[in-house]
Formats: C-alpha cells, structure tokens, sequence
DNA sequence: AAAATAAATGTAAATATGACAATTAATACC
DNA sequence: GGTATTAATTGTCATATTTACATTTATTTT
C-alpha cells in the first residue's frame, strides 16, 4: 500500500487567511489544483515526509505542522491504493519563495476562493481550517502565521479573519497581553499609520499558557 | 508499507475507567501486551478495519470510535515497516461479552495499572487519554461509555475517574442538566442504596450542545 | 494648532464559576 | 410508625470572566 502525505499550508498576507495550492504538473489529473503532497519513503517518517515536502515548496525548514487525519477511502486515489496522511502548516507568508511559484506552479488562495480540489483534498482543507479554528482558541498558534516582529493591528485583523467576526479592541489587547508572551519593542511600524504601530514579538515555547480571543 | 490500525478500547466498570489488552498470540513479541489491532486490508478503509478489529475483540459493532494520529516512525515495527493508525473507542463495558477474553487473552486495566506494552503502544494509549479528556471537555463523549440507562451519581463518577478529581453534586447536576441531553426516567435503580436513584437516559446526536464539567 | 489614530484604561451589566449549606423526597430497616 | 440514609434539588454568596461601550492619553503628520 502507498502512505502519502498531503499538506494544507496556511498564511497570512496581512489581509486574509490563504491557503497555498499547487497545479498539478504530473498524471493522474494534470493541470489540476491540489495540496501539495508526496510519497512517504522507506528511510523517513510522516514527519519528515512532511518536512520534505514542504521544504521542497517553500523552501523553509522547521515550519509549524500538525498532524491532522489520515485519509484511507479505498478508492480515493484512482489509480492506486494510497492512504495518505494529511498535514496543516503555518507559514509567515513573506518568508515563502516567491520564484517557487513558477517551478510547481503554486499559487495562495482566499479560503473562499478556492478551486476545485483533487481527490479528498477538499475534505483535508476543511478539516485543517477547523482544526486551525479549534486550536488556536486555547493555544498560541496564529503567531506563526507572522513575521517575528509584528504589530497588535495586524494580530487583531489575523484573528478577526480566522474566526470571522470582529473582536473589540480594548478587549483584546488586554486578553492578548495579559498572557504574558508578548514583547512590545521600542521601534515602531509607520507604515500607514500617523502615530505609528509598536512593534512585538512573541515569546515561542511558553509552558502551559492558553488563551482564547474575546 | 504495510498499514496497520490499533486501538486503545476504553470501558468503565462503575469504578473505574479501563483499557482492554491483549496477550499477544505471534510474533513479534509473542506474550507481550499490546493493544487490538490489524492489518488494513485492499478492499476497506481504516475506518471498516478498525471496527471489524473491534467486533472481532469485542463483538460488538457500531462503537463509538475516532482516529486519533497515525504512527510512522521507521523502526516502530521492528521486522517490517508499518505505519500504524490509532484509534479509541468507547464501550459499555457490560456488552464486552467476556467470553472473548479466553480467545484474546484480553484483559481490562485500569490506567494506573497498564503492564508494559510492545512498540509505541504506550504512546498511543497515554495521547488516547489526553485526547479523551480534551474532547470530553467540550463535546457529550462518556456517555458512550456507560449503558442506555444509568444514574446521575454513575455519570459523576465517571468524569470524577476520568478527570482524577472530585466535583460537586449540585453543580454537576445542574450542568449537565442545563445541557438538556438527559432524559429522566419514571423507574429508579435500587441497588445500594435507599431511596434509589433515578435511571436516566441521553440524546444522541443533539446539535451543538457542549459542556463542561464543573 | 488640529486631525488622526494607536494604546491603554474605565466602567458596568450580564454571565459563569466554585464552594458550601440547606431542603425536600423516597425508601429501607428497626 | 419512626428513624436513618441518601438522592435530588435548590439557595446563596463571593469571585471571576465576558462583553459592550466609552474615555483618556500619547504620538505623530499635516
């Protein structure tokens, strides 16, 4: 039996959650969208498969992934038994490679404007944003959708558009800061602003602290 | 690769919440202790196999049952590369028709007392228990665990069993009353004690409704 | 100086939590 | 019948959290 991955890599373009998908350049269903995925080999786990995979497609190491599901309809693969192991990603979308694009003709999609998908890929995406929502209510997880450095504007706008809803702003500072993993640093982002953003930073691997946006 | 499913059977005996393992029957690790599980076949998915491993260990069919992460590590299996999906299910315990045991040499253990188990079986069962907990938290999960008809104070110490604490009667019941799952009977359940306690039921399937307990 | 807007702070109602006490009800046992 | 036992429900109260909305302060551009 073939054991593929398949990767939902989401991102941030300080707008809107995308997602990142691939024109598929090789049989079966050439020329169509899909996630981007490859085979599990015989020296290397799910993980590193994933690792691979994505490294290959962003050209970024060590990025946030989950394990999501394993997908194993008997059919779901036309041509051959394959269950694969579905993956979701997080990634700051200004670090990705723009020149990948052309080489696996990968392209970021609005979550309501995505194509028609392969296979069981559009279950993968709805299961990863789910999972992405569930989540990121009682961890630290959307910081990885950002740059190292960032502003309280922008995490706002980030959570308001993966729960779409809009949070009020005193609110959410407080909460946010009240976890104590952020960093306010002395700069400030000026871009399009008359007072000017302060910059933060967040601190990763913070033990046991869990949050939820009011 | 060979693809494989294993699964970490929960039950609760009233007393206690328990895991059922087997003595395995071959190789590798012949008389070692490992959870239930099998081998996909061509024609199901890893859904279909895990209940059909589950009716066969239990005879039971239609279990509550979840895929929880699937396990790839190269050398997990030490003769032939297997990558393995886990599940949990949960059983009334008082269905398990224990004539089974002899045919499996299945046990039921409590989780304070589980022996050694073979592979990365341990982590199965340890991430299973989390898991169980976190879910139960948020979605009517234990009830799977009890029969049709049980008792308020049953279902207490079942989530006092499954949290490792104690919670107070009247809370308990008022929330998981206001869940408006329960349904209240006109008999009671006489045994052990004197005024009885009403047999209450539950509503499967109910749209949306969470809790937690108190 | 005025306008804009980020950031922090204030406040108040509604709701939820958690601990504990008290009451009511049903039944077994003497 | 009376008493003990325990299930089930209800009361209460302090505390914490959530949510909505308003205000203040600070910083910078024009």
């Amino acid at each position: 039996m073939i054991v593929a991955v398949d990767c939902s890599v989401f991102g941030f373009d300080g707008q809107h959650l995308k997602i990142l998908l691939i024109k598929r350049g090789f049989e079966p269903c050439v020329e169509e969208w899909s996630l981007m995925g490859g085979f599990v080999q015989p020296d290397e786990s799910a993980d590193e498969a994933a690792n691979r995979v994505l490294k290959t497609l962003t050209g970024l190491s060590g990025l946030y992934l989950e394990q999501l599901q394993t997908y194993t309809k008997v059919d779901r693969d036309p041509i051959e038994r394959t269950v694969s192991i579905a993956f979701f990603a997080l990634i700051d979308i200004h670090q990705y490679e723009q020149r990948l694009n052309d080489q696996f003709h990968a392209e970021w999609f609005k979550l309501d404007e995505i194509p028609d998908l392969i296979f069981d890929h559009p279950q993968m995406v709805q299961t990863a944003r789910q999972k992405l929502r569930y989540k990121a209510a009682l961890h630290p997880l959307l910081f990885e959708l950002l740059p190292q450095r960032f502003t309280l504007p922008l995490l706002q706008s980030l959570f308001e558009d993966v729960y779409e809803t809009k949070f009020d702003k005193g609110n959410f500072s407080r909460k946010i800061i009240s976890t104590g993993m952020l960093i306010k640093q002395k700069e400030k982002d000026r871009a399009g602003s008359k007072k000017g953003r302060f910059i933060i930073s967040w601190i990763k691997n913070i033990t046991g602290r869990t949050f939820t946006p009011s």
